[in-house]
DNA sequence: CCCGCCGTTTGACGCAAGTCAATGTGCTTA
DNA sequence: TAAGCACATTGACTTGCGTCAAACGGCGGG
């Protein structure tokens, strides 16, 4: 598996730390396949980080974890995606990053989930308790190094992010979230112009700063343009290059 | 020094990565002040550190490195502030964060610069080349470790910052900003209520993601409302319960 | 098969923040 | 001391996106 971090990609994937769940199923042949840290493991330590790991199974709208709980566990997601979002006093909501097969939860290694995270889709993941995954660490070096170098990669998504929410407009918005997510299940299914989309409308609008209204209202705009078109559960892309233009950095 | 990390402190500070500079004055005695990453040193390694480094001087506006030029350095403010920010191709800017004296600029340790930075005003730091910095780091993982977990409260930072730009109005933004920054002073200079601010209303509309004439009137609102009292070169803070409430997670 | 639910779309209208423009204010330089 | 400049403030007006409301469409359960 390619995991080679290319260029302009968005749509924050897998971020910060994670923990307390509830799993349906529980599969006992447990493999730690799609781990974006096998690039840096010799086949030995493979099968140790292996026998460290559990496959859960997440049903859709079934919770992974909660904001301020504590974090016993880290994952690797291996199917499905996931919603990671925080919610103020309020009601109001930001979603800070979708994850997508491949995409490892936890990299901040911290006491505490700083978000919350459940499943849009049926998911399964790889789980490894948080304190002999950092025991791991502590005598593998390089795989540190590569965790390190992840969690700098979610830093910069996220400060792409920050000039996404702070100076580009609904349309440019939309567009970069469209190109991004394009960029990342590139990388977990190949097609180019076939955007699955497993989030609500509302999901997006969260993570974009916008309301359900803007959203529905700009991809009806893009799709009359012939710029998109809308079919179920996702989005085909026509005029990729007019997207990458208004998504540009 | 307390680098102990409290809750709840926004308005990003040292984060992503950096390099080529033009430095004014070079002190050959430099030492290694200052530095967050001090609690994970023994004497003797510190010491060792101390070897690597060289402090520099920079005046107000000056370029510390540029966003996509190679990072061959990493940095550890001592003195000074400096603003840290991306560019859109149209002129757009937005602002990441701004550092403060103990904060760190590399963390992510990367091959390019994510984001320009340039010093409000004169600013001192330790310079490290970042080769030889990766080395020393190879050979403590302890210090790696530190670093990770720096760049992970970066990452939260930054996520919370998400949050900001995305779901709250121009009065709470400002708010959390003001209280964010006094947060960060406090660890600098311990003052509770004086909080300076190096930057313009340019710099922070920037950073918010409104325009200088939206700060400007909710800062002179606020003064209105004694909330704070604005001074010469910055802001002293009277209802800081109301600027909390207005700014709460 | 129909009903109710949930997500989506569309339209009419309102407002928070942006834009444009003028004035104020303190610094630096001549 | 005055001129020039950069930053800040303030006011009048505009607008992009949010709000509210209604209708549509697919899907699962009775």
């Amino acid at each position: 598996m390619d995991v080679t971090v290319t260029k302009a990609e968005a749509v924050s994937p897998a971020l910060g730390l994670c923990s307390n769940s509830k799993p349906q199923i529980e599969c006992s042949q447990c493999r730690v396949r799609a781990l974006s840290l096998c690039a840096a493991l010799e086949p030995d330590e493979l099968h140790e980080l292996d026998k460290l790991s559990q496959t859960l199974s997440f049903s859709a709208r079934q919770t992974l974890f909660e904001q301020d709980q504590p974090a016993d566990s880290v994952y690797n997601l291996t199917a499905g995606a996931v919603r990671l979002y925080k919610l103020l006093p309020d009601g109001r909501r930001q979603v800070v990053g979708f994850a997508l097969p491949g995409d490892f939860l936890g990299l901040a290694m911290s006491e505490r989930n700083m978000f919350c995270a459940d499943a849009l889709t049926p998911t399964t993941a790889c789980r490894f308790s948080r304190e002999a995954y950092s025991d791991f660490l502590d005598a593998k070096p390089h795989l540190l190094r590569r965790l390190h170098s992840m969690a700098s990669h979610e830093l910069s998504l996220a400060q792409d992010q920050m000039v996404i929410l702070g100076r580009r407009t609904a349309e440019e918005r939309v567009a970069a979230f469209l190109i991004g997510l394009r960029n990342r299940w590139m990388r977990v299914n190949g097609n180019h112009v076939h955007v699955l989309l497993p989030m609500t409308r509302q999901d997006i609008g969260d993570f974009l700063g916008l309301t359900v209204e803007t959203v529905s209202r700009i991809m009806t705009r893009l799709a009359r343009e012939k710029c998109i078109v809308i079919v179920p559960d996702g989005v085909r892309l026509l005029d990729v290059a007019r997207l990458e233009r208004l998504a540009e950095v």
